[in-house]
DNA sequence: CGCATCGCTACATAAAGTGTAGCATATGGA
DNA sequence: TCCATATGCTACACTTTATGTAGCGATGCG
């Protein structure tokens, strides 16, 4: 049984149903950032993500299936689970995080 | 008792320290994206923001202590809880999300 | 057949989040 | 002085979510 994150219909913890809300709270859940960023170069089988990861596979399977449901991802048959071109959109605007990353730990470290 | 997130150290789920992992770490734990986004235009006390997002105390506490620890957000007497500069640069990185979201709303809508 | 790989499920245990009550401190009247 | 209010935050029993390990059914290959 897999909770759908969709707009239009009210996110955990937000009566709203906004996208951005909807948006916020499927990304707010554990490994689901990491699972797009993952699968940000190449297509990745199951086993591979989850080992990618090192989360437990019954969490894994749950992340997929909210991110198929929300069509992010999607899963061929030849090559594994990959972002569909909304996952490569959402990716896109991501990618910056990698750079501000670096910035942000130069400017947090000890 | 607070689990800091800070690059250098491994995140969650991760062995490896890298800035961007610790960065989708934390920010792929539950609330931490929606306060960051309840913050971007003003300023918000303990309480109006965990009206905002409704979320437990307990929660919200553990949250503003980790996102306090990552130099994201800080506690101005006067004005409550705020984005400091490094929270505004990430937030800067976030809004086009919320134009997105919108355009994936309708992409996924039945 | 035997063996490997595929996506995925079962299930007991542990961790994380919830909801409600309330504490300690400070501030500002009456 | 006493009361009320607001502050950030804690305690704690309860529910939900995630972990770790084992293994299933299907498919392909020798």
């Amino acid at each position: 049984m897999v909770k759908a994150v969709l707009p239009g219909r009210p996110a955990r913890g937000s009566k709203s149903g906004r996208p951005i809300m909807a948006l916020l709270d499927l990304l707010g859940r554990r490994w689901t950032l990491r699972i797009v960023w993952e699968l940000r170069e190449e297509p990745l089988r199951f086993r591979a993500l989850q080992d990618a990861i090192g989360a437990s596979p019954t969490i894994v399977n749950s992340r997929l299936a909210e991110l198929r449901t929300a069509r992010l991802i999607e899963l061929d048959d030849e090559a594994g689970y990959r972002l569909t071109s909304l996952g490569q959109e959402l990716l896109r605007l991501f990618l910056p995080l990698h750079l501000w990353s670096e910035k942000w730990a130069k400017a947090i470290a000890p």
